[in-house]
DNA sequence: TAATTCTTTCAGATCATACTGAAAGGAATA
DNA sequence: TATTCCTTTCAGTATGATCTGAAAGAATTA
């Protein structure tokens, strides 16, 4: 039995579980799924609980969130009537699933919102001949510029996820054309 | 005096907050920079505590750690005691302080502890007549994926920083045309 | 149907983080 | 120097997120 990989692999589950952490996932839900990351073999609900030191409540919540999330499956062993856990192990689909997650969550409301914000102080009535003209002019500017900012970050996502690593080289290519 | 101009930026920075707390950073931080990114005049400590409600603590800590990653700025007004807080106004210098710091407080570390999980199965003496050899081949392959990924992420990033502020402008038209 | 095996749920406990407010610290003014 | 005004610190408190474990639920087998 290999000690080194059994070392390794640790290693990097908890520095996964570190770093979910500070991306607002919780640590065991980021552990749970580097542990399922680093297996060949998928692991069922013991198997987890066993080796990451937690209840059964924990994992069952954090294995469904991540079911949901669509970066593991659930599947079934022949004979066995235990439910197992396989990981996506595309990297490239694993970040297209977080980016249009993250997106759908976190990107589009702050820019509805912005959009509303802009309707808001477009539709005041007093402007013209309201002293505080010059400060709304300039919320305007800025709130305009953020939009701009979320709109242009979509599109190098969009084009990143389009193509995977093929879409990339075209984008780092694009890219180039600026860098210097 | 403009209620719509007030309730506008109230709602802004309330989302602003909420997003902020997705991502691990304070409420409280988030809403403190949103409201100054939506003051085009600096603003005192007191401004922060009576229009966001908190204590004189929490606006300090808070209005400290923003100067720390260089998203605000301490500023003096002629004649006044008091410091003020100016924002940095333009986006794409926001984004590349948050991607800087973010990336080496968070990307770095996982890309060492990687490096050095591949070590140390490499260095492991058993291999060649190891019943884990399949897992351990497994593993380094699924390691090696993620590490080409994070160095390609790397790559698009520099080169979205390395345009600056100025070429940003000209990237985003193009890349606005690009995502039809 | 009853027994068995596994999964889900959730009230309460635990733990981490953020916040308050008052006291101490510092800097400008008189 | 003393006074005033402002900022920072930090011990204690509040808040909120996460976790546990046991009970209920669901599915399969006997």
């Amino acid at each position: 039995m290999s000690d080194a990989f059994e070392r390794s692999r640790a290693l990097f589950i908890r520095r996964w579980g570190e770093m979910g952490a500070n991306w607002g996932i919780s640590r065991t839900m980021a552990e749970i799924h580097a542990l399922l990351f680093v297996s060949s073999k998928p692991l069922c609900t013991d198997d987890v609980m066993s080796q990451l030191q937690v209840s059964r409540g924990n994992a069952s919540m954090n294995l469904r969130q991540l079911v949901n999330w669509g970066l593991i499956y659930r599947v079934h062993q022949a004979g066995d009537r235990k439910e197992y856990f396989d990981c996506e192990t595309d990297v490239w689909q694993m970040f297209e699933i977080i980016t249009r997650e993250r997106r759908r969550r976190e990107v589009e409301p702050i820019v509805e919102t912005i959009e509303k914000c802009q309707e808001m102080v477009r539709d005041e009535p007093k402007r013209g001949r309201n002293p505080q003209e010059e400060d709304i002019a300039e919320y305007e500017r800025r709130l305009n510029e953020m939009l701009e900012f979320l709109n242009a970050m979509n599109v190098v996502f969009n084009m990143i996820i389009k193509g995977g690593n093929k879409g990339m080289k075209g984008l780092t290519k694009l890219l180039a054309k600026f860098g210097k």
